[in-house]
DNA sequence: CACATACAATATGTATACATACTATTCATT
DNA sequence: AATGAATAGTATGTATACATATTGTATGTG
């Protein structure tokens, strides 16, 4: 049997440190997604951009950062691939004629559904062993430190 | 008040998927660390291998890599950054002249110290609201995840 | 001992992630 | 209308993160 640790443990190993954890199951799930997503020739990240498109139509450049919490370099450099790669368009705003319009292409709509049943599935591995109410109660205490950091982070 | 999302959700927006959650929440909580860590002109990715030799003593590149489930190209280069720094020593392993052991100096086991009041903080900043129960609960279950995905990567 | 295999570390290349600086454009206010 | 502040996006540089290939060393087996 598998042994955990307590947060309030008074030894404070790396591995029981909030950041290391959270940094260390984001990069293992984020491993196991994009090896199911090698056939696709997309990242996370890239991937991430697309879904954000699928379900809010086109934003400028800023606007996805924003969603995603993160910022206009890193989002200006993904665009920049997702374009090379006819996954999106980007077209001169007619109301702001500094910022772009991004767009998803047919072919990165048929891809993203196809994705999906991907993503599902890499949820469901990170989460053996995981009742109903245990993933929820996860689900909504890693919002609440998004909610948290985010709230400090913009002040 | 802040709505949180259920993971049975049937609409998955990219907002509610697990893996979008834990590298959103994962790059905050590290953006706040490096924000208090900015005096000691580190990183959180070269403070976890110091945290890590702290804890074990000296260990080659290798297995620094393997307890922090990392790899030894990354880690190779936080070493080599490190070892600029006056951080840490390499000195040639006497088992196995292939291996370097990588040990603290002086300097980096006071400055280990230091961080680990910064470290508690950070935490408490991500789980404003959260009672000893729910903060225990997340800890588990993020090293489950761990556990889950590590498990079938090194099939 | 010889040889195939495994392993430690390095080298190279791509993709985030993000700080900082810069250009072009827009907006607010006078 | 003029102008100073704010904003959209780009450019540059550093640091992971990781795939893949290479080099040198160790080890197990015959």
């Amino acid at each position: 049997m598998y042994t955990y640790y307590s947060f309030g443990a008074f030894l404070m190993e790396i591995e029981n440190i909030l950041g290391y954890l959270l940094n260390t199951s984001a990069r293992l799930i984020k491993h196991d997604m994009e090896k199911q997503l090698s056939d696709f020739k997309i990242t996370t990240a890239q991937w991430a951009v697309l879904k954000l498109l699928d379900s809010w139509g086109e934003l400028t450049q800023t606007e996805i950062a924003d969603k995603l919490k993160s910022d206009k370099a890193t989002i200006g450099s993904i665009v920049t691939r997702l374009r090379k790669k006819d996954l999106i368009v980007k077209r001169l705003s007619i109301k702001d004629s500094r910022a772009n319009m991004i767009c998803m292409t047919e072919q990165s709509k048929i891809m993203v559904k196809q994705i999906e049943k991907l993503a599902r599935r890499t949820s469901l591995n990170a989460l053996v062993g995981f009742n109903k109410e245990e993933k929820d109660r996860l689900i909504q205490a890693l919002q609440r430190i998004i909610h948290n950091l985010d709230e400090a982070g913009n002040q």
